[in-house]
DNA sequence: TTTGACCTTCACGCTGGCGTGAACCCCTAC
DNA sequence: GTAGGGGTTCACGCCAGCGTGAAGGTCAAA
């Protein structure tokens, strides 16, 4: 299939597909003219990179770690390799310090606000 | 006083002091030479920037409402000026929703991270 | 007079997943 | 043949507060 299909199949824009080639995440086939051409089992790694975007992942640890993870009916999930767990873990601490500096922001807006 | 003095007596890089005047948060006199010349009272405005910025206030905003805070020894207050209010409303909504995304990652995460 | 510390103005780098033209090629239907 | 709806490869824009050289002027101390 060409990419406008797999775009409305997977609900991932044209021009993400393509950053995600740039990314080494897909490796479509080309046809003769130079079109990419995606096979079937592109819809799911797509939805694979979905799932692992959407938890915070970057292209570059994707890359990585993109056949650990498997997305059937019920959602992702993991295959062991080694070192994704550390990988997910430092992943949860940016999140965690993020949180923590939100929550800091928040505090001192609502100390302007609240001030007289 | 020039730009390292201040950078010493706010704690602010001299690089971010040129940055809030290119901002038109700060309008230093010049010397002779052309070397910033800063008065006691910028100390006092740069602990009103700082506060602001770490209220997450951008720089166009505290532009426009940068005389509407004080910061003296108990932490910063607010003096009316219209719209202020309006517009700390709406800071505290993006990061409502800031939040809202961060926790909507984290989940994905933990979804990842405790599937088998 | 020569360090050396401090100042000046550009102007790119960072973080990063895409949006959005621009300029051009491919194929089908009428 | 021509219009139209694909496709292709660049490559800048975004959001934003600075960090970080680069190239060069100023000034006090030795």
């Amino acid at each position: 299939m060409q990419i406008s299909e797999l775009a409305r199949a997977t609900g991932v824009s044209a021009r993400a597909l393509r950053h995600y080639e740039d990314r080494g995440l897909l490796i479509p086939g080309r046809t003769g003219a130079g079109y990419r051409d995606y096979s079937e089992s592109d819809v799911i790694r797509v939805a694979q990179i979905k799932a692992m975007i959407a938890a915070g992942l970057n292209t570059a640890t994707i890359q990585r770690y993109l056949d650990c993870v498997r997305v059937d009916g019920h959602g992702p999930s993991l295959k062991m390799c080694p070192d994704l767990r550390a990988e997910l873990d430092s992943i949860a601490e940016r999140l965690a310090a993020k949180q923590a500096d939100l929550r800091r922001t928040q505090q001192r807006l609502n100390e302007l606000a609240s001030a007289g």
